[in-house]
DNA sequence: CCTTAATAGATCGTACACGATGCAATCGTA
DNA sequence: TACGATTGCATCGTGTACGATCTATTAAGG
């Protein structure tokens, strides 16, 4: 033993709240994975679609917007969703540099397919704690996106 | 347009709480990023080196309980933690199956500069805030996975 | 009008997650 | 002690994420 005191204050794992919304998105895909793959569809071509239903006809950088996706990472779902038919991708005539992106009848028959089966029950929470926790993990996501905001427009932090 | 009621009970996407953990975790791994950057790890090579500390000698299947990873996730990631000489990794003399992890002197080094380095202030929360969502989340996750594992156990759900 | 800068997507390389499968070591049982 | 079943880890293929870069288009300035 080299080290006999590992120092006091030396947080552990299950306190860290990153890891617990890291594993809990693990779990999240888990638990998921047999109704999408009922539906055809992975997890992220999913919430795109289910973007697409909120607001149609979107650009990729608007729906980016709304999943927290860059372009490199959603040109290829969007590419792949077009393939399986659930959404159309053209170029704005008015702007030939954007993508605009609808779903198809298909794809909105998907989106409806997919409303019946839910997860509320396997979060084994009350509707009220679910909308608790629902506000409270979307709070703590758009402080994290602003303080990295900050850090990002501000060149001398510390 | 094709339809003028599309369908008063359709959830937003706002309204997911998977939606909320998955954007959530995609924020703080944006805000982790400088501070890996800074040790030269990546987040999951982070949190294994975490686990470690926390407990020593691990099999590569029981640090995978800890992280909820499986082999083919981890074994590449230990591989890579052992090049940058932060983790040992032998064959259990007693059962040549396992294969026991340890932390080197410079994998508890990593894990004590790490420690300087907090996100609590970038959450926007108040510390029992903080340790109450920490609670909820992993609930939540716990409640996730069991109800996965029950499907799993029962073939005939419904 | 022409050149330069800015913008929007797309492409490429790297690193997870994870299902499916492979393989060696061990266990269970006759 | 054979030997089939199980276990533990590793390998492979697919699908995201994301930084860096490229290209085509539009905007801005002289």
């Amino acid at each position: 033993m080299t080290n006999d005191a590992p120092a006091p204050a030396m947080p552990k794992l299950a306190d860290f709240l990153c890891f617990a919304v890291y594993s809990a998105n693990l779990a999240y895909g888990r638990a998921y994975k047999p109704i999408l793959d009922a539906l055809g569809v992975t997890y992220t071509q999913w919430i795109a679609i289910v973007a697409l239903w909120e607001e149609d006809g979107l650009t990729v950088g608007a729906l980016g917007e709304r999943l927290f996706l860059e372009s490199n990472t959603l040109t290829p779902i969007l590419k792949k969703l077009e393939v399986l038919g659930y959404v159309v991708r053209r170029r704005d005539p008015a702007d030939e540099r954007q993508v605009i992106v609808t779903l198809t009848p298909a794809g909105r028959a998907l989106r409806e397919m997919g409303a019946q089966r839910t997860l509320v029950q396997a979060s084994g929470l009350t509707p009220d704690d679910f909308r608790r926790l629902q506000r409270d993990v979307t709070r703590l996501r758009d402080n994290l996106i602003q303080s990295v905001g900050h850090a990002a427009a501000d060149p001398e932090p510390a």
